[in-house]
DNA sequence: GAATAATAGAGACTGCAGTCTGTAACTATT
DNA sequence: AATAGTTACAGACTGCAGTCTCTATTATTC
């Protein structure tokens, strides 16, 4: 149970890097899966043996934000500052990570084949680091009294979640031509002052 | 230029129907072109004459929403109340429409094949009624000094957009099984909240 | 009204994602 | 070590959206 397996993995990782270098290059509908297979001298069973479509090569990089998240922009939170500073924070890094290093076609490829029907989608995972991330500041939050208190923090997450959702749909469908991080400042703005205890 | 014509526009029609009540049958990736094309006696190139994809004929029928939005919402906005009144007012009749008549599954399709589409997308088209609808009142709302002065017009709209379109992709995402109507309710109040000049 | 242009439509064809069947090389079992 | 099971992979094949070319009929121009 290893030599093979180990080639397996070996074949499926040439795969990944060759198809991401593709796509960021050309775009992931100018890409075919043929031309993939044909570039890393495999073939289509090869490939839908690690895969179960085009679009689930980009789940792996997409796998690479949460951890972003984690490694890189939590550790910048600190505490000292309040929740609502920490929340804005952590979005305004959050943005310009995903439009500096993701860029909107592999954000307008993931959003789309999350809504198609066959799988279930990794945004609703609930262990998703994300919301964890957010889960804990906002409880920190109303703790705090740092929102009305009308509001728990489940509801501040799903909340702030629909938000991200809705700039980084548009930002997608408008193929990178708004800006992302100055989209995200205004609604954040509005919606965590709309949330703030006064 | 006018027998040959109306042959088309019937033409046009009668694919029209027949692929809508396919589609609410059987969902839209479950009817292929060639199925439309032999229910109603025509073929590929009549199709692609009047559509340019199978997506744009699914697009006629969201178009119902945006009617339906000025022909049986914006009656009832009565100028009396503040516009802050109305938005409310508005967006509240405005997800029970889509909940309750056009449905998660519609409404999903449409958005994973706006951000599909090779072609550009209706929901950027400017002249959708939605987005004149939504810019005279915001516009009414700076005049009347509503909202914070610090936002104009179409700052505001653009907000409103980014926070339905998450609303209306994370309920899609769920399946319906969120509700729309009321996660609708619960941000537009954060964010009016944070417009309003206090 | 003859000649020319325009266009609705027919249907064969292409391109590509994804499937299916087969096989050779490996692993597990006895 | 012989046999049976497994799996990484090959590549032919299918299904379907969308394109291309051609035709027949209607419109326009003189």
């Amino acid at each position: 149970m290893n030599e093979r397996h180990q080639r397996g993995q070996a074949t499926k990782r040439k795969i990944i890097e060759t198809a991401i270098a593709l796509f960021h290059e050309r775009g992931f509908n100018n890409v075919t899966v043929d031309e993939i297979v044909q570039k890393t001298n495999t073939s289509k069973g090869a490939f839908y043996n690690h895969f179960r479509s085009k679009h689930e090569v980009f789940v792996e990089q997409f796998k690479e934000i949460d951890q972003f998240y984690v490694d890189h922009i939590v550790p910048q939170l600190d505490s000292d500052k309040t929740v609502i500073e920490r929340l804005t924070l952590f979005l305004d890094l959050q943005m310009n990570y995903i439009q500096d290093e993701i860029g909107w076609d592999v954000t307008r490829t993931i959003y789309e084949h999350e809504l198609s029907t066959e799988h279930s989608p990794y945004f609703l995972d609930p262990d998703r680091p994300l919301y964890d991330i957010l889960f804990k500041l906002c409880e920190e939050g109303t703790l705090n009294k740092e929102f009305k208190n009308c509001y728990t923090a489940g509801e501040v997450v799903s909340l702030l979640i629909h938000a991200m959702r809705g700039i980084l749909y548009d930002w997608s469908l408008h193929r990178g031509k708004i800006s992302l991080v100055d989209e995200q400042k205004k609604l954040f703005k509005v919606i965590l002052d709309g949330l703030r205890a006064n």
